[in-house]
DNA sequence: GTCTATAGCGCGATAGAC
DNA sequence: GTCTATCGCGCTATAGAC
């Protein structure tokens, strides 16, 4: 259930490399990463690397996919639960992101900018504007507020979401102690819904 | 009063490097921008670069220096300004904003993701959290909602503005063209204010 | 599969002519 | 001030022993 402490100590080796692949690049980005810092982080020697991925370009993109997968994956499911009601959506996506993110709080800006340095990375994925178009989450949107553009109101909540931590290096040092920043992050949990939903009664 | 097309071309060079630099690190990064990339965007040798700046590391810092003044430097004088209301100030950085991300779409990205790969950066410049607590804005802010943490509020705003050009990689293919994504951010320049005030006048 | 040793090369930086 | 040419390091990738 919870997570072991390190829990790569029984992993394969390919498993851990990719496990401290993922970190690396998640803190340093592409081009500051270095293979020998991946390998250090794995306990393993530097020609294993090579050896179980041909090379640090293809191990990146095997770990970027993972990582656009944990930052946009979580949407889908939930965007097209026609079991829910749009409230619910809006606390369950709000839930979700912050929980995660207080986990990993370089995800977003990692993700983020390697995109914009490579764009073709996400180049396949996009079949996101048909899926978004017919979901559930749209559909309950529309009839309850015709009036809003779907796309505003979608980039508000993951920008309500996401942007504390995509700035978070900006927001911590003003806001003081890690802890303080901690207690604001799990305070919007309750917040962001509520704004939300503000911007649908009203206006 | 408009700006030139290639306003370098009658640059000293010194400016050319600079300017050439701002370009290459910002839409590159530190870690993948190279200083031969930064002496061909301003025309000149590789060698000139190191005459001028003693080194990489040492032109990065001056050109990050005026980035991150360039992103934040705009907010100081409008938060202060006490002969404006908080719905006037609200409406002047969402205007300045949207309007100064559209020509610069990455500057957000960029200094956030190289703040976090090196903190330091800002060290110096965290006379913030004193400023802002005694800004008019915020004096404005508790006097209309005492119950409301500025703080969530500023988050809020600065998301609302600078998220959607954060995420522009991801977003732009998903809205299909440049153009529309162009237009979207303009009808915000209107919609943010409304927003940020719903929040103010409810709840 | 895992290691040591090294090839091969791109990078930042510099020497030195003009 | 500006150039060409080159040094030397640190990186990715590979060869080859075990």
């Amino acid at each position: 259930m919870a997570k072991v402490k390190k829990a790569e100590l029984d992993l394969s080796t390919e498993e851990k490399i990719k496990e401290a692949a993922s970190i690396v690049f998640t803190k340093k980005g592409y081009g500051n990463a270095r293979t020998r810092d991946i390998a250090e982080e794995a306990g393993i020697n530097l020609a294993l690397l090579n050896y179980y991925f041909r090379s640090k370009e293809k191990l990146f993109q095997i770990v970027m996919a993972e990582r656009i997968e944990k930052l946009f994956g979580v949407l889908a499911p939930i965007l097209n639960d026609a079991s829910t009601t749009l409230d619910e959506k809006l606390e369950k996506i709000t839930e979700n992101y912050v929980d995660m993110l207080l986990e990993h709080p370089d995800l977003p800006i990692f993700v983020l900018s390697e995109i914009r340095s490579n764009p073709e990375q996400l180049a396949n994925r996009v079949q996101a504007p048909k899926i978004l178009k017919e979901s559930a989450f749209v559909k309950q949107l529309m009839e309850r507020r015709s009036d809003i553009n779907p796309l505003h109101f979608i980039i508000n909540l993951l920008g309500m979401n996401l942007f504390p931590f995509v700035a978070k290096p900006v927001l911590q040092p003003i806001l003081g102690s890690e802890d303080f920043y901690r207690q604001m992050m799990v305070q919007r949990k309750k917040l962001i819904p509520v704004w939300m939903k503000l911007m649908l009664d009203h206006g």
